[in-house]
Parts: C-alpha cells; structure tokens; sequence
DNA sequence: TGTCTCATGTAATCCGTTACATGATTGG
DNA sequence: CCAATCATGTAACGGATTACATGAGACA
C-alpha cells in the first residue's frame, strides 16, 4: 500500500490562501510553514503538474512565469485531503539514537549533545517569536491568524520540552563536574 | 552531498551492547528503541552485509541463523560516528499541516484532530511508563539503563508538551460549546 | 562585468517501505 | 495439520533531495 504523499496537500492548501508561481510556493512554505514543514523545487514542480492535469489548480502565464491558482475542484480536494487521519511517520530521533548509546562516548561528546540541543531549541524559540510577531502585522490574518498561531504554539511547547529535557538530563546523566581548580577559593 | 544513513548507527550500536541476528535486531530495535527509532528488514540485512564488508561486525552461523557481532573496528567507527553531529532532518508534521490550514476545515474536523493527538501522547506516556518498568527490570542496566530511561524521559516531556498543546489550543480554537441541554441544570 | 535573485524544470541518486519468495520449527 | 513465529533475503516501488542545465533582470 503506498503512502499518499502530503506534497499535494501543502500545495492546495498555500495556492488555497494566495496564488503563486512555484517559485513563490517554495519560498512560501520554507518561510511560513518552515518550522513544521519542507518541500523542495524537485517536488512543487511536478506536483504542481499534476494538480494541474486533475483539474485542481489552474496556471496562467505571464512573462516567463507561471501563477497557480486553486479551483473549486481543488478546494474540495484540499477539504477531503485534510479530514483524512495521516498515518503516522517512523520516528527517527538522531540525537536520542546517540544518547541511547551513550555509554560507548566520552562525557564530553554527551556535554556537546546536550548543548547542542539546547541552541537548537533556543534558536527554534527565536525564530517562533519572529513568526508570531509576522503574523500578528501580517495581512492575512483574519480569516488564518489563529490557526497560524496555534502551529507556532505547538512549535513553543516543543522547544521548551526539549529545554526541560537537557536541564534534567544534564543532572541525571553528567556527573557533578569538580572544579577545574580555577574558580574554587 | 548524499546524506549518510544513520542505519548503520543504530545496528552497530544494537550490537554493541549484544550480539544478535538480523531478526533479533529488527526485533531489538522495535521494542526497545521503537519509541524514536525505526528500521525495516529491507534495511537491516543489507546493512549487516555491508558493515561485514567493512569489518565492522563478524558473523557466526549457527543453525539457518547467522550471529552478527561487533568487532574491535566497530567500536572505534560506532564512538567515531556518535560524535559527528548529524545534519538535521527536515521536518514534517502532518498534524500540524491540517492546523495551519484549519481555515478550511469545519469545526467538527478540527475537534477530532485533537482529539486525536491528545488520544496518541497519551499512548505514548503508556508505552513510556512500561518502558520505565522493563528497564529497571532488565539485564544490561548497570552501564546503559541511565541511558536509556533518558531517552524514555525526553519521550514524556514531548508528550506532556502535546498535551498542553493541546489543552491550550482547545480553548484558543474552539469556540465555548455550548451545552447540548443534557448536563446543565 | 559579474554576481545575486527570480524562475523553471529534469535526471541521478539515495533512503526506506512493502511485497514477494522460501523454508524450518513450535504449539495447539 | 494448520497457524504462528523464527529466519533470510531480494525486487519493486515511491518519495524526497541534490545536482545539473538554462536563462532573464537587477544592481553594484
């Protein structure tokens, strides 16, 4: 049984907010979905293709490029295709793979884990504080604001699970560093 | 610049801590790393061919069943390749997809989106107190069991964080229900 | 003039799942 | 005897990334 790809969804669902060229739809998710979703160009293109072949978005041409435009076929699709429970995704957890064999590494390399996955989850804050300030001066925010929050939200409590994770675990797992006789009186 | 599996990783580090067949391994993996990790038999046992080619682990075949086990090589290359840091992967939350685009949906739908992850963090907290059980009860703990019930604590705080997600987003996206005259007085 | 961004698309390749094929052993 | 589990592998397929090819316009 093949797995449906969401491709398809993501792209009726930016065309059913704004039409686009494809190049603005690569830019569009990378910049408002980026933190929950990804596509690249060699995905949009033919995707796009074939949305266009079902009769679920619409191009026209201007000079040298082309804007899609979702139809209303296409906005019952997108309808059906959100109602339909995903299946869910394989988890593939590369850092906790490696913490899970931490007893082959050096406390070092676990410290360096650790840290790394506190500036991630920082860095993951930043750039969701950003977002929430586009969306509140955004123009699109009427009808999708709320919706557009509650992602970036999600994105918030994640983050901040993962800065409680490192916190804990850096008491249970690193053992009370002595100190490296500089700063002891 | 292909990006390199981490499926290497994971089996050399299964049979790091014990040896085992492939069976076993997939088994392994499943039961014991299946709360954020995932491999197939379509991928282990050409793994295991190639790490044997490499001499990373040696095998001993006994009955229709070959004993894969970890040489003095694969443990130098399992540390040298828990040490580099894996590039991130690209996210894709399926859930939160249909959020972001919940414009499009009815309430009713939208309801049973989180119903549905409340219904999945809450399984998940299961399995990770079973988890928590089997290590404390388990055999290899005197050096790995720290280990592993940080990963089991890095799973609990992303399902709590689901949770309150969640919660909040109910009050946030829904509007107050009215009561269906049954309950009130 | 050269570099950056806009813009479109295809081909190669990799990663991973699923299905298929095979067969022994165990337990009801 | 039949079903389930143990056990090994391959082939087909699908999904996604990356690299490649191309070219116009902007701007420094």
């Amino acid at each position: 049984m093949a797995r449906q790809s969401q491709t398809d969804l993501a792209v009726l669902g930016a065309l059913s907010i704004e039409p686009m060229t494809g190049y603005e739809l690569r830019q569009a998710i990378t910049e408002v979905l980026g933190h929950f979703w990804h596509e690249s160009f060699g995905q949009i293109y033919p995707c796009l293709a074939n949305l266009q072949q079902l009769g679920f978005v619409r191009s026209t041409s201007a000079d040298r490029s082309s804007t899609y435009r979702i139809t209303a076929a296409g906005r019952r699709e997108l309808a059906r295709r959100l109602r339909d429970e995903p299946e869910r995704q394989q988890p593939r957890n590369a850092t906790l793979l490696r913490v899970f064999f931490g007893a082959s590494l050096d406390e070092d390399d676990l410290v360096a884990i650790l840290d790394r996955t506190e500036r991630q989850a920082r860095e993951q804050l930043a750039t969701l504080a950003a977002a929430r300030e586009q969306i509140a001066n955004g123009t699109h925010n009427a009808a999708h604001g709320r919706y557009w929050l509650a992602t970036v939200s999600a994105g918030e409590h994640a983050a901040r699970a993962q800065l409680d994770w490192v916190n804990e675990t850096r008491t249970t797992l690193l053992a009370p560093q002595l100190s490296s006789g500089r700063d002891s009186p």
